[in-house]
DNA sequence: TTGTAGGCGTTATCAA
DNA sequence: TTGATAACGCCTACAA
C-alpha cells in the first residue's frame, strides 16, 4: 500500500490538493514550474496514487473478471496468459476464478467477482446451460459479460471461439486421409462445443462414405474425479480394442483434455501410437511437441481468441449505450490444424 | 460494479446511511426488527457493498500480487491455483504477473502491483539478483514481500521452497541406481536454485565414486527465444552423444521448463528414452504421466508450498509489527521421488 | 436504538 | 493559474 498521499504532498509544498492532483496529471490549468516542482517532490517521494480512491472516483476498477473451467489445467495456461497480457496492454487487470466444470463452484466465482467489483466478465461457461439466468441478469444489469471458447451458450453477447464444425471436420478428413477409418471420437458431456466437432466428424465421415459407429462416440464425464475419468476411458478404450471386428484405428480428441489423458491411458495399455492407433487432438500449447510421440493437433488461434475477448468487453464496458441495444457478432475463428508424429502413419 | 448504494436504500427505506450499514453488519446497536427489514431489502435489491469504498476505509485491498517467471508455462498452472486456492480462502484475490526471466519486464511487473495498491507480494524472483534493492526497499516500508520457489535470494523474509541440494541428490542418486553413471545434467544460467540442485549432483556422483566431468554441465539460457533455446540446447546434446568416448546414458533436467524441452529435442534427434537417455527432471504437473514414455520426476509439494506462501504473507499483512523485528524462517520442504518409464530401464 | 458527521485519497467543478 | 469544496460509497465515533 502506498504511503505518501496527495494531501500530505501538498502541505509540504504549501499547495493545495487539487493543484497537486491536477499538477500530476499533466492538467492545462496548471503552469510548467509548478507542475515541475510537484513532479519532481512526488519521484522524491516515490508517490503512488492510491488506486482504489481514484477507482472509487472513477465509478470503475478497472479489472476484468475471467472464468474458466480450471485454472490448474496446462493448457489454459496459454489463453490466461494472452488475456493477461492484452488486459495489461488497456490498463486492466485479471481476476481469475475457476469453475471446475461445475455449476455450483461457477455461481460462487460469479459471486466473488461482482463483490470484487469488476467491470465486466469473461467466461468460459462450465456448460451449456450453466448459471444462464444469472449472467443474463448482470449481463443486462450490472456489467457486461463475454462468452468464449465455449460459445455454445443462449445470451445475447459477444462470443468469441473457434470454427468447431470446421475443425471436427478437419481433424476427421486428416485420419481419413492418412488411411484411418475406424475412427473413435472422445466428446466431453454437456460441453457444446463438442457436439459440433463431433458434427463436423460426421459429415467427414459422410463425405468419405464411411458408416458411423455408434460405439466410436465416446462421452467422458469431466465431473468424475481423475480417477475415476482414467479407467472409465480406459475400459471404454480396452473394451472396444478388443472386439476386432470393431476395433478402431484413430482416435480424435475434441478437446485438449480428453487427448492428454487418453495419450497417458494408451502408453499404459501398451498401445502404439501412432501405429496401432493414430491420435489427434484439440491443444494450445507447445508441450504437444514434446509429447513422445509429438502429438497433432488443432489449434485454437489463442492470443486472437484472447485479444478479441479482452477488446469487446472493454468495448461495452467503456460503452454506455443500453446494451440491449446492441447487435452482437459471435465470432467463429478458423482453427489450423498442425501435424505431428502421433498421426505420421507408414503409408 | 454493482449499482445500489447504500445511500439509495436509505432513502427508500427512510433511515440514515448508518442505520442501513450497522445493520447489514450485523451490529449489535440495531433492532432485530430493523436488521431483517433492511436485510430483505438489501437481498430484494441484489445490494453488493462497493469493495472499493470499502477497502478504500480500512485501508486495504485484500489482493495479493504474485510474481512468477511465466503465467504461459504450463508447468506452473498447478503453483498459481494452489496460490489461487489458498488466497481465497482467506478472502484475498490475487494479481498474477511474469516476469518472463527477465529483470526489466519483472520491475514493471512490481510496479503495475504497487499501483494497484496490493497489500503483498509473493515473488519467485527472475534471477538471484533480480530487483533486489527495489523489494528491499518495498518489504521495508511499503507491503511486506515473500519470496518462493526460487528461493536463493537476499532478502530478509520467509522464504518458501524445496530442499534443492537433497533433491538434486535424490534424481542423480536415482539414475546411478538404474546402472547410469554418464549424466548429464541441464542447468538454468543465473538461476540460483539450478546450483544447488548442481551441489546435489555433484555429491550424488562423488559418493558413488564417478569423476565429474565438466562437458556434461549444460547451461541454457532463459532469455534465448524458444527456437534459439531449442538449438542450443539440441546442438549441445548432440555433440556429446557423436563422442563415444564420453557420450552421456542419462538425463536429469533441474527445472520443469529445461526437463520438458529436452523431451521434445530428443524425439527429433531419435534418441530412445529410456534406453540410449534415461531421463528425470523436475515437475509439478500431471501431465508428466501423459508424457511418452511417462518422465520420472522430482516432484515438489506445491500446494504446501502454496499454502505456506499465502499463510506467512497473510500474517505479515495484518501483522502490525515492525518486519525489522521478526525473525524471518526459511522453509525448505521435501521434495519426493516419483518413477515412471522415462528411467525405467533395462537391467 | 437510531441518526449525524467526518474522513479514507482521489478527481472535478467552480470560484478566486 | 490556483484553491476551496463537494463528491465517490463506505464505515464508525459520537451525539441524540
Amino acid at each position: 500500500m502506498s504511503k505518501v498521499t496527495l494531501k500530505e504532498m501538498a502541505k509540504v509544498l504549501n499547495m493545495s490538493v487539487s493543484t497537486v492532483s491536477k499538477a500530476l496529471n499533466d492538467s492545462h490549468e496548471i503552469s510548467d514550474a509548478t507542475k515541475e516542482i510537484v513532479k519532481k517532490f512526488a519521484k522524491e517521494r516515490n508517490y503512488q496514487p492510491n488506486p482504489l480512491a481514484k477507482y472509487l472516483k472513477l465509478g470503475r476498477s478497472n479489472s476484468i473478471g475471467v472464468i474458466l473451467p480450471s485454472i490448474g489445467n496446462p493448457f489454459h495456461s496459454q489463453i490466461i496468459e494472452s488475456l493477461h497480457n492484452y488486459a495489461s496492454l488497456h490498463n486492466f487487470n485479471l481476476i481469475i476464478m475457476q469453475s471446475k466444470d461445475s455449476e455450483e463452484i461457477e455461481t460462487k466465482a460469479i459471486q466473488t467477482l461482482l463483490n470484487q467489483g469488476i467491470d465486466g466478465i469473461i467466461i468460459s461457461p462450465a456448460h451449456e446451460t450453466s448459471n444462464i439466468a444469472l449472467l443474463k441478469k448482470i449481463h443486462e444489469s450490472t456489467c457486461p459479460v463475454i462468452i468464449f471458447d465455449r460459445i455454445n451458450y443462449d445470451l445475447d453477447t459477444y462470443k468469441i471461439g473457434v470454427n468447431n464444425f470446421q475443425s471436427g471436420l478437419d481433424a476427421t478428413a486428416e485420419l481419413i486421409k492418412v488411411g484411418r477409418r475406424r475412427i473413435i471420437i472422445l466428446c466431453g458431456k454437456n460441453i457444446g462445443v463438442t457436439k459440433e466437432r463431433l458434427a463436423g466428424y460426421e459429415e467427414a465421415l459422410k463425405k468419405n462414405d464411411i458408416e458411423l459407429i455408434q460405439e466410436y462416440i465416446v462421452y467422458c464425464n469431466y465431473n468424475n474425479s481423475f480417477e475415476d475419468f482414467d479407467n472409465d476411458l480406459k475400459e471404454k478404450i480396452a473394451v472396444l480394442m478388443k472386439d476386432s471386428s470393431i476395433a478402431p484405428n484413430a482416435i480424435f480428441g475434441t478437446t485438449d483434455t480428453l487427448t492428454t489423458r487418453v495419450l497417458g491411458i494408451l502408453a499404459d495399455l501398451k498401445i502404439q501410437v501412432p501405429n496401432e492407433l493414430a491420435v489427434i487432438g484439440f491443444a494450445n500449447t507447445e508441450i504437444a511437441n514434446s509429447l513422445n510421440p509429438a502429438l497433432s493437433t488443432i489449434r485454437q488461434p489463442t492470443a486472437e481468441i484472447a485479444a478479441l475477448s479482452v477488446e469487446m468487453l472493454i468495448k461495452l464496458i467503456t460503452n454506455k449505450k443500453n446494451r440491449s441495444q446492441i447487435d452482437f457478432q459471435e465470432f467463429k475463428l478458423d482453427s489450423s490444424i498442425q501435424l505431428r508424429k502421433s498421426t505420421d502413419v507408414d503409408s
